[in-house]
Order: structure tokens, then sequence, then C-alpha cells
DNA sequence: AGCACGCCGACT
DNA sequence: GTCGGCGTGCTC
């Protein structure tokens, strides 16, 4: 007997209401409906766009006389967006980092792009009926009758009306009031033949059967069978000047495909032939093993900087492939430019599909259908690529698995190396983890056996790790008596590399000229107007800039507060280190990267292409220099603080300190020359700084597990971050206060630290009160979490008040 | 989160 | 007298 079709389908939608909502299925839906599928649904007044959870036959229990069941309005996808697989990752994810489902699904979908809502205005009866009126007395110029006149012969949206009409938004809401327009919200979908000629390629599609053609669209089709293969539409143009909008012609009715132009390989360096060395080969050969097994199994691939993980990544994923499955890369946020990128397209060709925020939706949507429908054996992502919806799933693999960019700064809070581990699981995939300077948390889990440890110890072609070498700032000051950016051992060294026509790389962790403006006469420091941090001063744009929301003002001359001259601007960032460096070596090519001279992936990409082709002596920057770069004739890695953040009130500081110096000075000596570093410091009896040093991951890690245990810090501990924020700071202490009651005593298993002010208490206007949850299992912090979530509705906080972030990475 | 409904101050 | 402020409550 035939299943009867279902009536009902439960949604989640992307509101943080945590449960799925029922809507009636319409006739023509309900075979079509599957889990997984986006569904256009009303929601109270406007349109939402959701994800199908169950069809069934159960009526809901809560409909009633007066609250009906709304119908489901239109179904976006034929085939699910979402299969089972990455629908319970979903649950995952919303379980384990206390998330609203339907915002994690949002998460999770890359399509957001494809459609976009517009308002569209339309005029009623009575508003017909009004203007008709209108139209037999004298012409007025006021905006509501002009408005009423475009709107008679069709609905309009907001954008054309606000185009046409500068004033419209407020006479719109006049006309809304009396009833004379409508408002509706249209789900447009955007037209993917609107991106620039020269982002789109276009490739021969069919004969055309009766479709008539104009000229153009004749010539550019006789031309495009003639040349097979793909062709960038603006190099059409110069064949065929009117290529472009028969392109676009001609893709609507299908005669050819237009694709979007894939990520620029321009500044690939062509990578030479792979032979891996006997500990490569043994790294590989042990993951092969368990990848043909299909077998599910967590690989701590640890390879010193220069090792060639890169190597070993890319013979497994050509094992991958070899298989018959498919391979998924993840690299953080800086890692993935177009020079990365561009690696992979050399060796894998037309199997790859990159994934990255930078792409615009369009481009990010059409390499998200080519990888479902299988196009694309091998992906390449950043943090969200992990739900890449790639067919039998072989292999994952996380490189710098450490970086903090896996973690997502905003709900859903998830880790995309821990969602990659669990995905691999439920796939029965192999994951690889990488990295130098691996998260204790991963080592620990290699040494509890969890994880399968791979040591690469060594740098390729036995090339010797860069000696480095401590420079006591102190011991510096005590023999100079001046305060310098730079120790004369590091300029000594910096000239020795300019007249060997060497490079050097210098690196701090401060943007800006300096940290921040101080009175001398009454110690007032410039602080934000809205968040509770000093203001930076950046030279070049003359401002006082806010690093956390962006306010900007004017450089002060006087004190805000005593009105004293005796301003004076402290501290040392990217700018001034630049500014000094012209200074002391006149001549010298320089070129600084950070947040202020790099806007976009190209800016960044050609900056560091121009510095690998020798156009600078000296590349100055911050931690976005620190990464993954193989420039070979780097010989001297700088420095400038090489205290880095290790004042930080968290407890992640050394750990972070001993990652960036390692990485630092992981750049020095990659290619036939051998490399120093150079550190400046005031802590050098400081563990992490003398390990960095060192190169010894062994030995921090040993000492930093000490102090993680002995304070009940992960991996001793599962963490949670509980913050309440709030425009008011009533508002906000009184959750503070409720949120301390709540956890008086702790519960059972848990220890709690505060509430207390946050380490910024004031950001972006809002008040901030936070509370560290330190729990003895996983269970009893999900437990104590839910529990909170509870407090929170019954105490009506609202919805933005209670940020949770499970595993937090930073406590500001 | 949105977005409407609802009750109190400055204007045509 | 109205327009409009944002407080509170709901969304199948």
């Amino acid at each position: 007997m035939p299943e009867p079709l279902p009536q009902f389908c439960d949604v989640v939608l992307p509101v943080p209401l945590d449960r799925a909502f029922t809507y009636k299925l319409p006739l023509t839906l309900q075979h079509r409906v599957q889990p997984g599928c986006r569904l256009l649904v009303p929601f109270g007044h406007r349109k939402l766009i959701g994800v199908a959870l169950r069809c069934h036959n159960d009526p809901p229990e809560f409909a009633t006389p007066e609250l009906t069941i709304k119908a489901a309005l239109r179904l976006l996808d034929e085939e699910p967006v979402l299969d089972a697989e990455l629908l319970s990752l979903g649950h995952w994810i919303a379980t384990y980092y206390c998330a609203p489902l339907g915002e994690v699904l949002r998460a999770m979908i890359p399509l957001a792009g494809e459609t976009r809502k517009t308002k569209v205005f339309t005029l009623t009866d009575r508003g017909r009926d009004a203007t008709r009126q209108l139209l037999l007395g004298t012409p007025a110029e006021e905006p509501a009758v002009q408005l009423l006149r475009l709107l008679e012969s069709r609905p309009l949206s907001a954008a054309y009306l606000r185009r046409k009409i500068p004033t419209a938004e407020t006479a719109l809401k006049g006309l809304l009031k009396k009833g004379l327009v409508s408002l509706d919200q249209d789900q447009a979908g955007r037209d993917p033949l609107r991106a620039p000629a020269q982002r789109l390629r276009a490739e021969f599609s069919r004969r055309p059967d009766q479709e008539k053609l104009t000229k153009s669209e004749r010539e550019l089709l006789c031309y495009l069978e003639l040349h097979p293969g793909s062709h960038n539409l603006s190099d059409l143009e110069l064949v065929l000047p009117k290529a472009s909008a028969a392109a676009r012609a001609l893709a609507r009715r299908s005669l050819i495909h237009l694709r979007p132009e894939p990520p620029s390989m321009l500044n690939a360096p062509p990578r030479p032939p792979h032979l891996l060395n006997p500990m490569q080969q043994a790294a590989y050969s042990r993951i092969q093993q368990s990848l043909a097994a299909s077998k599910y199994e967590t690989f701590l691939l640890q390879g010193v900087t220069g090792s060639g993980k890169t190597e070993v990544y890319l013979s497994l994923i050509e094992a991958t492939l070899a298989l018959g499955r498919s391979a998924l890369l993840l690299v953080p946020e800086i890692g993935l430019t177009p020079a990365v990128a561009g690696q992979f397209f050399h060796r894998f060709g037309d199997r790859v599909a990159i994934l990255h925020s930078a792409f615009s939706g369009m481009e990010r949507v059409e390499q998200w259908r080519r990888i479902r429908s299988g196009g694309a054996g091998v992906v390449v992502g950043t943090r969200s690529g992990v739900f890449a919806p790639v067919r039998n799933l072989g292999l994952i693999i996380v490189d710098e698995e450490h970086d903090q960019s896996y973690k997502q700064a905003e709900t859903p809070r998830y880790n995309g190396r821990d969602v990659a581990v669990v995905r691999a699981r439920a796939a029965k995939a192999v994951i690889v983890l990488g990295s130098a300077t691996p998260s204790l948390e991963s080592r620990f889990n290699a040494d509890r056996g969890k994880y399968t440890l791979i040591e690469l110890p060594q740098r390729i072609q036995s090339r010797p790790m860069p000696a480095v070498e401590l420079i006591d700032m102190r011991q510096e000051y005590l023999e100079t008596r001046k305060q310098t950016t730079f120790a004369r051992s590091l300029v000594t060294a910096v000239q020795q590399r300019i007249d060997a026509g060497e490079q050097t790389m210098l690196l701090l962790n401060r943007r800006g000229f300096s940290s921040f403006a101080c009175c001398r006469s009454c110690g007032e420091r410039i602080q934000c107007r809205d968040c509770a941090v000093t203001l930076t001063y950046h030279r070049r744009d003359r401002r006082m800039l806010c690093h956390y929301c962006g306010y900007a003002e004017k450089v002060p001359t006087t004190c805000p507060k005593c009105d004293s001259e005796h301003i004076y601007f402290i501290g040392t960032g990217s700018e001034k280190v630049e500014e000094e460096l012209h200074r002391d070596f006149p001549g010298a090519r320089i070129v600084r990267m950070d947040r202020d001279t790099v806007s976009g992936r190209r800016q960044y990409e050609e900056m560091l292409h121009g510095f690998r082709e020798k156009q600078y002596d000296i590349l100055v920057g911050t931690q976005m220099i620190a990464k993954g770069h193989d420039i070979h004739n780097v010989t001297l890695v700088g420095v400038v603080n090489g205290d880095i953040g290790l004042g930080l009130p968290d407890f992640r500081a050394a750990e972070r300190t001993f990652q960036l110096l390692t990485q630092a000075a992981g750049r020095a000596g990659r290619g036939e020359l051998p490399g120093i570093v150079l550190i400046q410091t005031i802590n050098p009896d400081h563990y992490a700084i003398r390990c960095a040093a060192a190169q010894d991951y062994a030995v921090f890690y040993e000492k930093e597990l000490q102090f993680r245990r002995l304070m009940r810090y992960p991996p001793y501990a599962a963490l949670a971050n509980i913050l309440v924020r709030s425009l008011s700071q009533e508002d906000a202490l009184r959750m503070s206060s409720e949120l301390g009651a709540h956890f008086d005593p702790p519960p059972e298993g848990l220890k709690t630290l505060g509430p207390a002010a946050a380490p910024v208490p004031r950001l972006k206007q809002e008040f901030r009160y936070q509370l560290l949850i330190k729990a003895v299992s996983r269970n009893r912090l999900n437990q104590a979490l839910q529990d909170l979530r509870r407090l929170a509705s019954e105490k009506h906080w609202p919805a933005t008040a209670l940020v949770i972030d499970v595993d937090p990475l930073s406590l500001i």
C-alpha cells in the first residue's frame, strides 16, 4: 500500500527561536518536499526561507479555530540542499554549541546570495480610486501623488521608488497607513547573468532548434561552436563587440553556458614535482592505510615549519581521488589566497572547487552547485567549507589546526576543526589535523590515544631550523639609555640583509601609529565613545580610531578633560615602525601590510607577490604576515615586540604567543639560504618565549599542560563563557546578578568564575558582564547551559542579551 | 531577530 | 487634536 502523501511539514527558520514550525503543504508540494529542502513560508507578517525537517501527517495539537496552520508558499529546491548527513551535523552543532537550529542551518547554507528580499508596493483599490480623482484635479508635485502615479501602471520595488523620488520612504509610510498602497515581500531571484563581463566565461552548449537569433547572437554562438572550451566574456568582446549582451541572451535560452571566472592563478608559484622524502612518505603511507580501509581515524600531523606538510596533503588528496572519494581541505581565513588556490589548480585542474568568503555570492553558489553535483572532487575552503556538500567524503585535512580563525565569532560559535572531526567520524572518513604548533587540546587528544600522532621533525632537504636569538630590551635600554624601537643588533642585521640583497620580515602586533594618547597633566587617556578601550592614533588618516567598533575622531591637541596641551602618544604601531625604518634605512624599499594598507585579498596578494619578486627589501606587518608564506629569499625575521599579548587576561596568552613566535620564526630560511630570527622582548625568561626561541614544542607543551591542570583549564575541563550584554547598564547588571545567583552554589561538577565585568566592559555601546564555567564533563556543561537558556527565557532576557560561547578561544 | 500593537510628549 | 517615540509580545 502506498504511503499517504504528507500534509504537514516541520520547518526550522532563521530566527533565534529554538523550535520548528509546522506548515500545511499545498497539494502541489506534498510529493516534492524532502527533509533538507528550503521552503518559503509565511511567518508573522513576513516571509522567510526555512529548511524542511520532517514531512508527516500528525495533526499539530496547537491548531485551534483561532490559530490556523498556514500553508507553505513555495519550494525552492527539488533536491535537498542539506542531505541527511549534513542535517544531523547541524543538529549536533545546535546541541553542542547551544545555538538555535535555524541559525545553524542558515550558517551551513551558502545560497543566501541567490535570493534577496525586495519590498514591493502595490496600489490598493482605494488607492486606485484616489489616484483617479487626483488625475482629474491639478497635477501636484507632492511625493505622495507622484508615487501614486508611478504605481498606477504596475507594482514597483521600494528600491526603484527610492531612486526615482528621494523622499519616497516617508511618503510610502503615509500611503501605507491610509491604505492606499500595500506592501509585499518578494523573494526576487538574483540573476546570475548580471555579473560583469570580465568575471564570466562562456561555453557552447547546443545548436538552436527554432529560436530566432539576432545577428550578434548568431555570430557569438557560431564562434563558440567553432572554438570549443570556455572563453572569458570580456576577451570575446574584443572579437565580437556585442558579445556580452548576446551571451546573456543566449544563456537565458540555455544555448550557451555562462559560469563565473575561477579565481586568478596568475600569481601561483609553480610547484616543483613532489618527491616525498622518507619522513613524508612514512606519514603518507600510514594515513593512506586508513584511507584505503574506509575507516574513521583522526591524525595529528605535527611537522615543524618547512617540513613539507603541504606535499603530504597533496599526495593524500590524490590518493583519495584515486579511491573514487572526495577530499576537503580547510585552511585558515588568511591562508586561502589566489596563490594557494593556484597551486591546487595546477595540481587538480577543474576538479578543485574553492570556497572563500571573499568570493561573491554568485561565485559561491556556482562552486557549491559543482561540489554537490559531484563535479569537484577536491574542495578547498575556510571555516564554513566544512559544510561543503561533497559526495562520498573520504578525507578532510585541517591545515594549521591551531589557528583561531576556525572559531566563528558569531552565533553559531562553532569551531570548524572540531566540526570537521565530527563530520569525518560520521562519514567514516579520515581526518588529518596539521600544524607545527598544535593546539594543546589536539596534542593532548593525541597523547590520550584519541588521535594518532605523526611527526615530521625535520625540514625538507635537511635544511636547518632557523637560529633564533632573543634580544633583551631591558638590557638594551641599560646599555644605550635610549628607548628605541629597534635594538642595535637588529639594525645591524637588517643592514646586512639589505647589503646582501636578501630580504627581511618584521613582525609586530599593533597597527596604527601609537597605541593611545595620554595627557601628562591629568593622566586622562583618550577613549572610544562607545567602547571601554583607548583609541589608536593613525597618522596617515590623521584620526584617532577604535579598533573594536571603527569609531573615529579628530586627533586631540589639548586634553578633553583638563585642557592641558601636554598630550603624548604612547606605544609603537606598524605605521610608526614603517616610518622609523625609512629613517634608519634611507633608500631601503619597504612595504607595510596590515589592515590599514591591505583592504582586500587583491591588495594582499599583490603586496606579497611584490615582496616575493624582490621588489622590496623589508616587509613589515601585523599577524597577517606571520602565517604560512613560503618566501625563499627571507633570511631575517625580526619580531619587534615578542611579548605580544602575554599580558592579556586570557589563559591562552602563553599558547598564542608561543604559536605566533614559532610560526613567525618559521618564515626564515625556507630556501637555499639559512635564516636567522631575532626576537625583541622584555620577558626573555618567560617559558613561551624561551620555548619559541628554542623551537621546542615538547617543553612548552609540558609546562603549559601543568598550568592548565593546576588551574582546571582545557584540556582538563570543558569550558564555556557566558556573556550578558545590554545597552542599559542597569539591565546588564541585573542580568549579571541573576546569572550569579543561578550559579550559586555551582551545580555538581562545575566551577564558575565571576560574574564580573568583561575584559572589555563596554563594546559598541553595550555594557558587558561575563561568567566562565569550567566543567568536569561535556554532559555536565551542556546540561548547565540548557538550564541557563531556560532561565533566560523565564526571566525574559532579550534574545540578544545572552551569549553562550562553548570552547571559547578568546575571552574578550 | 523582526515587526506589529500599544500607551504618553511636541507639533500641523 | 495628530504624529511618532520605543516598550512588550508573538511568530505554525
